[in-house]
DNA sequence: ATAATACTTGACAGAATTAGTAGACTATTA
DNA sequence: TAATAGTCTACTAATTCTGTCAAGTATTAT
């Protein structure tokens, strides 16, 4: 349960190799295709897409390519998933485009709540430079809930 | 993105119900079909799923219905979706069916294989108890990774 | 200039999964 | 023995996922 799609697992992938060019050295999707071993083609769209966000920008022509437009500390994995899959909603009823109709059910719309926040403090928290250096440094996460806290879109 | 799928969501629903009759009164199919708007033929689908792994028991004829097999307590959220949507894999390449073959990308295997914990421990610590009582507890979980817990399906 | 390199965009399609329906059957009890 | 209630299997419509394809546009080396 709780897969995330190929699309946003290509996308982490692609970053990390753009970020080993990192300031200066345009990667190609060629290049990224063949490490990462995803269709040239694919990736077009994914990285069109973060380019879009002003996550990556890129360079035309012979010895062009795509950099990161911040430093790899600064770039999170929740940033690209975000762009790539949307925001974490565990339910449709929490994502932002939707709403929550079923008021009798709030104990489990603050469960799910509670749990995509719980998610994204943690893809919040590892950012690609993490990736490059291997090691995760320890992570705490807490979340506390209360009923006070549930909030319905009207 | 990470949507849990409706099949787990009204699984759960559909436990809170029937925890609501714990110990001793059952709950028809019906009744939850009614309280939950989930259609009768779907949660007999669900339900069934449930018994077989043994979270409920079922009574037949009048008077019948599902009752929890354990108490709120000690049935777990984690518990009821493992059952109906399989154990947590962000990634296909973590689901324990299937096994990991790119050592190369394995930094982001650590990652999902963190964020996947992460969740489970999570989903481990809150009851149908914690549902009924409406307020979560305040919760910690802490998760710690590093290079040296790589470890690959051969 | 122009060839080579590289990104850009939108349409499209097959595969897989999800979400749910339908129907025939079995068991229990009032 | 009729009514109630769960059991089981097959099937299907809709949606989402996972890409491919093709026809561009932009940039730079020579």
């Amino acid at each position: 349960m709780l897969k995330l799609s190929t699309k946003g697992q290509y996308g982490v992938r692609a970053m990390f190799e753009i970020a080993k060019g990192y300031p200066d050295r345009p990667v190609t999707i060629r290049e990224i295709s063949e490490m990462q071993e995803v269709s040239v083609a694919y990736l077009e769209q994914i990285l069109n897409q973060l380019r879009k966000a002003g996550l990556v920008r890129s360079v035309k022509g012979p010895g062009g390519g795509y950099l990161l437009n911040r430093s790899p500390l600064q770039i999170s994995i929740a940033a690209i998933l975000n762009e790539l899959e949307g925001p974490v909603a565990i339910t449709s009823c929490l994502d932002p485009d939707e709403g929550c109709v079923r008021i009798d059910s709030c104990v489990t719309h603050l469960l799910w709540k509670a749990l995509g926040e719980q998610i994204e403090a943690f893809l919040n928290t590892i950012t690609l430079n993490n990736l490059m250096t291997g090691d995760f440094q320890r992570i705490k996460v807490s979340s506390g809930v209360n009923k006070s806290s549930c909030k319905m879109k009207k």
